[in-house]
DNA sequence: ACGATTGGCACAATCGATTGTTTACACAGT
DNA sequence: ACTGTGTAAACAATCGATTGTGCCAATCGT
């Protein structure tokens, strides 16, 4: 495209060479302030701009880093990325942001075209419908870190979510509050996450002596359409449940089309808690309290386990948990017993 | 990282020059069987993976391309981003997404950085704070398209949306529901598709005889909070507006908090439009019919656009309009007079 | 049977930047 | 005058893939 080292280098009748030095600013450098000077200039007049391309090549590092995730629409990853995107830019590197949409070819696919692009680093969340890429860059020992997902059967780094307290603990405050016949609608069933929250959720009632049904568990895909139809199906039930834990925030609004659908009222006829906090829960027809995530804290925490990681590789991994918030915002009411 | 073509060429027992060619699948090639086999062999073996970069130094062509958007977390642009994505996809590129957060420096480095790294070409939806960078890519005869927004002095690729017409009719919707007060809260007030939904809004009133009135006008950061400013500032005028234009989807957020907050039902006790939908719009406190934008469209259309101008420099530019749909969802009724 | 064709592949230059090694020269010390 | 030291910059190899050209042998035509 432009003008290059060595067309910059002709102009200031130096060697390329003494122009990398010069523009890399190397120690214990000796170079004339003369000579520099006709670089600089050099520099301007040709409005040089270094090929980051061939500097990778020959560096074997682009500064650049792979983020993939499963939803671009999603408030909850874009406020990871945001918050990666701004730790990159701290330290000089560019992020890349590949949405898989939940879709386990797009995925390996985007890995395998990232690393050969050379990316430094990943940053995953995985669809987690299989994990022999995943596996492939542990024996490659290439950076990454998993992110709100994470595999039990290998040893990696990842910055995951308290998601069974998290879950724990909302289902206590509905049972606090008279509840019996709590709903449970997710996204697909062998995400971590969801495993997790299920697992809070099923530990909760048995130490509170309710018994768990499965007719109240819903988890199918993170679509509003599927979410919407769980919804219905709960609320047909013969006996419905009288609160319903929902893992997702489109699978939030899947239920909101629902309960606007169905005239119910929230708290009144029914109390909902909601994973993942976005700003617009206070604006819907009716505000739904949360479980909030750090999203800056993932992003953050992330970004510092993987630059450790491309710095030297023999590291121990890291797997940080984060945990979570609950705002409340009255969309949860007492029983009606 | 891995193996080289040099690595296979040796294992195949072939020059790295055959191992490339076969690869590439040239034309005209005369490749015996028996080396192509050996060839396919080793790469299996060794789980090569070409170096991109390598390759895009070689071919200066990275099938990359970056698309730089001011909030990754506007549904609007994110669409857009998605649908880009797709089509890039198909086409064999890397979609690279910069941020600018509506930062004019930001964009002007995300400009040159995505061009330092040898992007084949952008897609950008400007600040329009500044404009030198674009013209700097003009210059370059570096192929662009913008998106949403468009400089009016530069004779550049463009997919935008004919927002003067839409907010045209959007008011003459109101207008005909009897309301003479209409407020507009938007955001900067310098770009370009604000500057043409006021001319709209100006055009229709002036048709239909009503005043325009400046203290109906409210323009300043596309944040909700300014938004919500603005929306208490019109609420508490003297003599209020009886209907609203918004444009913008996390200020009319700004506006539904204000509507929240002064206890206001609408459409009884206010009407209003908002430009940009989203699938939200349906669940928020009381739903809001909007003007929506066929972000598949405005992606595709800009690609497409795009990738002819990659191939050939001495295209003209194109100047694309796509129209808008109005999405009723009742927030909008005949004014108290 | 001998030159011409062509199939099948190797050679080497190249993309642009980086960096270990040399070179050229000035000057100081003896 | 000659060696030694240090400064300032040039030289050349390299990263990995691509591609125009060149070369050798086998086959063809007459």
């Amino acid at each position: 495209m432009g003008a290059t080292l060595k067309d910059v280098a002709a102009l200031a009748n130096v060697h390329p060479s003494t122009v990398s030095r010069v523009l890399r600013n190397v120690e214990n450098l000796k170079i004339s302030e003369d000579t520099k000077e006709r670089i600089f200039k050099a520099i301007k007049e040709l409005n040089y701009q270094p090929d980051q391309t061939a500097r990778s090549l020959r560096l074997k590092k682009s500064f650049t880093i792979g983020l993939i995730i499963p939803n671009v629409a999603s408030p909850y990853f874009i406020g990871i990325a945001r918050s990666l995107d701004a730790e990159c830019t701290k330290e000089g590197y560019t992020l890349i942001i590949s949405d898989t949409n939940e879709n386990q070819e797009k995925e390996i696919k985007a890995v395998y075209d990232l690393y050969s692009r050379g990316v430094d680093g990943l940053v995953i969340a995985p669809v987690q419908d299989s994990d022999e890429h995943i596996k492939d860059l542990i024996d490659k020992k290439f950076p990454f870190v998993l992110i709100d997902r994470y595999f039990e059967k290998y040893d990696t780094n990842a910055v995951i979510c308290n998601d069974k307290e998290s879950a724990y603990n909302a289902v206590k405050h509905l049972i606090d509050l008279g509840h019996k016949r709590i709903g449970f609608i997710s996204g697909r069933p062998n995400l971590y996450p969801v495993v997790e929250r299920l697992e809070g959720y099923k530990n909760v009632l048995e130490e509170n002596n309710l018994e768990f049904n499965q007719d109240l568990i819903f988890s199918s895909s993170p679509t509003l359409d599927d979410a919407y139809e769980a919804s219905i199906k709960l609320m047909e039930l013969p006996v419905p449940p009288t609160a319903i834990l929902i893992t997702g925030t489109i699978i939030t609004f899947g239920v909101l089309k629902a309960i606007i659908e169905k005239k119910k009222t929230v708290p009144k006829d029914l109390s909902i808690i909601a994973f993942t906090d976005t700003i617009l829960a206070s604006y819907f027809m009716s505000p739904v309290s949360t479980v909030s995530h750090k999203v800056d804290e993932i992003g953050t925490k992330a970004f510092e386990i993987l630059f450790e990681h491309m710095k030297s590789d023999d590291l121990p991994y890291s797997k940080v948990v984060i945990d979570t918030n609950f705002v409340d915002r009255n969309s949860t009411a007492k029983a009606n017993i």
